[in-house]
DNA sequence: GCATAATATATGAAAATTCATGCAAATTCA
DNA sequence: TGAATTTGCATGAATTTTCATATATTATGC
């Protein structure tokens, strides 16, 4: 009704998160650039990991970029050697992607180093709080736009199981 | 040690505030879109919107940009008529920006619109939950890099008040 | 006070991203 | 089955961002 209170921002969830995500990430960038990636390799690479052979659409879900954007990207990690495209023969129209043993070694320190980042990150919270934290977290990530009227974005993405998972699968469900 | 387990992205802390913020922030920036703004605008009217006149440095921290994009961004929006840049009196090197009244015009009625998507995302969540996650995000945003060690980024920025605070400054803090 | 260093912004060229659209393959359904 | 629709990716042009550096101003040390 009336006039924005000031420092509306500052406590605005949304403006929140970014600045956290932002924060926390800033310090590892470093290594990231010193490993000469960018932050979208690194973030490609570092899913690619956790099993490839993901579509360039659900990969770039996943990295929270655009599909132009991926395209080319990976177009230039290809050239790079980091990863390899190839055909879906299921689905002629898709472009799957996996990494090579050269992308593994880029990432392969860095995966190390954010484990210990986040550690370190984390080493001042209870384990209580970090649990609470990382499932809030994933709620809002999975609740998307349920429940938010005026806005029929169905988005019924798929983003189908890798094709070409890791053996196990523990430490991440919960 | 051993080879990095599956899985791993997907419960990293960084990879979920990313998300989380992507996920809180996609259905509203339709509607920043519907106003004519990109996203970086928003972020710049909005936070202009809590006090003006800060410097291109300070504005680049406050949205997370980088400097010299924040400049050409922020000349652009003058031409657009949103904000104004002047000089700051006591450093001839600064250049302060301020909102422009088609600026407020422009952000007025996101600002309402997203005061009421943070109502609706946070209604599944108890207050009690909505406080701890707060707290926790300025922690982290707070405490950037204290206790990491081997990288000495001091950044000792100043980030100082705004030159041109609103009125009064209830409401945001707790 | 003068050189030297540090700070704040601007800018040009290169690179990356985005928007709109194109095209091919799969799906729907009559 | 075959037309119409949808889906998935690629691409060109325009815009934006980035990197490196230039420029101007303020702080520092002697």
């Amino acid at each position: 009704m009336t006039a924005t209170q000031p420092e509306f921002v500052s406590d605005y969830l949304s403006y929140l998160l970014s600045r956290a995500g932002h924060a926390v990430y800033k310090d590892f960038d470093a290594k990231v650039r010193a490993a000469g990636l960018s932050s979208l390799e690194w973030r490609v690479l570092a899913t690619l990991s956790d099993g490839d052979g993901l579509t360039i659409g659900d990969l770039a879900l996943e990295v929270l970029a655009q599909q132009p954007t991926l395209t080319k990207l990976v177009q230039r990690m290809e050239r790079a050697g980091w990863v390899r495209r190839g055909a879906d023969p299921l689905d002629a129209r898709r472009t799957l992607v996996f990494e090579t043993a050269p992308g593994r070694d880029a990432v392969a320190g860095l995966l190390e180093q954010a484990k210990q980042h986040e550690t370190q990150l984390l080493a001042g919270f209870s384990q209580r709080d970090v649990t609470a934290l990382k499932k809030i977290l994933r709620t809002l990530i999975t609740r998307k736009n349920e429940g938010l009227r005026g806005n029929s974005l169905g988005n019924g993405k798929t983003t189908q199981a890798a094709a070409n998972p890791r053996p196990a699968d523990m430490g991440a469900g919960k």
